[in-house]
DNA sequence: TCAAGAAACATGAATTTTCATATATTTGTT
DNA sequence: AACAAATATATGAAAATTCATGTTTCTTGA
């Protein structure tokens, strides 16, 4: 009966979209991210080992966009995994400004062991989360995704460009 | 025919699922945030005042729970908050540690027009999203959060107190 | 071919965040 | 009542992040 909630009239923030979004990210996140801790990573850096198992030899930019990872803050992250030995940066050669991001060998085996855990975990997930099958959660987010990257209009009027936060 | 991907195997991270949920909040966000800043707010803020709506008087530790902020950056930005006049802090009389958050006049009244913001924002979102009805996506979203904070045993092994970031 | 512009990264200063721990207050026990 | 433990918040130093902008290298087209 008494919790921290107001008066009579529902709350706003537990039936919030993005507030769910953002708990249904953090909550499913929270274990996973305490495992990667203890093999001596933060979420970003587990972020790039990932990306580059899709997709090693990227570029600093295309990294960045696959990670969800602003681009000055990726280069310094890359940096600091270049100096533990996980990643290695080459400019490439055809075009100098690239920098392109590869994993190491130390990288690379602590990668494909997080990737392995990850699949586990995520499968305890899904299979364990029964009231949806995992498909279809899966697609709605898909689809949720696509939906906002492609730019709709609204009244909050804001130039598309500018929504990068 | 050339993205950044490798070879035949399909890519790890773009169907993972706990890559889906993150980006999906990142995208449905992107936009309100943009908005909240031209308010003067950073996302932070804006859930306190959102949360406080909701549970104005609540003392730092249950708005860190509600707003998932961590207590000691919380306590900072409600100092930062209530210098700039949005909130008063208030040590609760009857137990001398705990320190009540209320809402200004000023506070209430920018709450009060970006939960309005918000509220058409996610109208605008969950018709303009047709694949599923709103309703659906947000019942989804409710009982995986629910069945994640249900502490369930995985392969992973971990204290559920250790799991907090 | 040259200059202007664009693209890709890097950098630095200001600000935030994190993490561990300090301080103050209350609760529970004997 | 007194002390240990628990709870609530604050604090400080180290680290990470942000934001604007610098530097280098390519591209384009006159």
């Amino acid at each position: 009966m008494s919790n921290i909630l107001e008066d009579g009239k529902d709350p706003f923030v537990p039936n919030y979209l993005l507030y769910l979004l953002a708990a249904a990210s953090e909550a499913a996140s929270a274990r996973f991210h305490g495992h990667v801790r203890t093999r001596g990573l933060r979420a970003p850096e587990w972020r790039v080992l990932a990306c580059l198992t899709d997709t090693d030899g990227s570029m600093v930019t295309e990294l960045a966009r696959y990670a969800m990872i602003e681009q000055s803050r990726l280069t310094k992250i890359i940096i600091q995994m270049d100096a533990r030995g996980l990643v290695k940066r080459r400019s490439d050669p055809k075009d100098g400004r690239r920098v392109r991001v590869f994993l190491t060998a130390k990288g690379r085996s602590l990668a494909e062991e997080l990737v392995a855990d990850a699949k586990r975990h995520e499968l305890d997930l899904l299979t364990s989360f029964k009231s949806r099958n995992g498909a279809e959660i899966k697609d709605t987010l898909r689809a949720l995704i696509q939906h906002l990257e492609s730019d709709h209009p609204d009244h909050l009027g804001q130039n598309a460009e500018k929504a990068n936060s």
